[in-house]
DNA sequence: AACCAGGACGTGA
DNA sequence: TCACGTCATGGT
């Protein structure tokens, strides 16, 4: 077994599956998990079941840029309370009151721009699934988001790099410093498939829990002081906090 | 009280 | 291509 096989199996026993991504509505029944234990539907892979909360999980997809997601949280609430968790109402919303609704998210200018832009686009699909490349040409969607939503909102075997992802392969050896994020997702994409290879919904599954598993790896045990230094964790600080260092 | 969070985009070199 | 600056609130 290569190694991100290995990575992906320890991380798994260790965590137990994440089951991103989180919504508003559905009860995640992992305690393990850190953070907020609703929201989650671990070991459940039937969502998204609907259109609506398609959208809603490419509209976190795009709040969560650069922001802990406990904002985009209270951002998502604000628009569900205001009844406005919806393409139609936001994309017909003036951004100035948009902004207003998704402000604990940051970024709310821009954030209000994008999620109309993204709201128009979504309408625009009827019940189409969007390209990759269709995605990454709407402003305010790049790479991440784009696989984010393809991973989880359509439920494509897209794997999805973030700065968690990136830290922790470094810190492994896994890949280079300055590794770009198509190099990055290749080489999961290539490696923890193998096993799957021929099965596509297994394939989804493993590449959803493989990122949600790094996140809450990194959450736990990377030191955020290694994303400026790219220094690793020190053995003795990773005994302190319970971490083994599982590879 | 700095520092950072599940990035993306525009700019100048 | 590449290294920066910008965007902005909230938690630690």
């Amino acid at each position: 077994m290569n190694r991100i096989n290995r990575l992906y199996r320890s991380l798994l026993k260790a965590y137990g599956s994440q089951g991103w991504w989180p919504l508003l509505d559905v009860k995640g029944t992992n305690p393990t998990k850190t953070g907020a234990i609703r929201g989650y539907h671990c070991a459940d892979y039937s969502y998204p079941r609907t259109r609506s909360q398609a959208f809603e999980i490419c509209a976190g997809a795009i709040l969560t840029q650069n922001t802990a997601w406990p904002n985009v949280e209270k951002a998502l609430r604000s628009l569900r309370q205001a009844g406005a968790l919806d393409a139609k109402k936001i994309a017909a919303m003036d951004e100035e009151r948009l902004g207003a609704l998704i402000r604990p998210a940051g970024y709310f200018r821009q954030k209000a721009k994008k999620l109309k832009l993204f709201a128009a686009f979504f309408l625009g699909l009827g019940n189409r699934t969007p390209s990759r490349g269709e995605l990454l040409a709407l402003w305010g969607v790049g790479p991440e988001t784009a696989d984010s939503m393809r991973c989880y909102a359509f439920k494509q075997p897209e794997f999805v790099v973030d700065a968690y992802t990136r830290r922790i392969f470094l810190e492994l050896g896994f890949i280079e410093e300055h590794a770009t994020y198509d190099k990055i997702k290749g080489l999961v994409e290539k490696e923890l498939a193998t096993k799957e290879a021929g099965n596509a919904e297994k394939t989804l599954i493993a590449y959803q829990e493989f990122h949600a598993l790094l996140v809450e790896h990194a959450k736990r045990s990377v030191a955020r002081r290694s994303v400026r230094t790219h220094q690793p964790l020190s053995s003795s600080n990773r005994q302190r906090k319970g971490i083994s260092r599982l590879s």
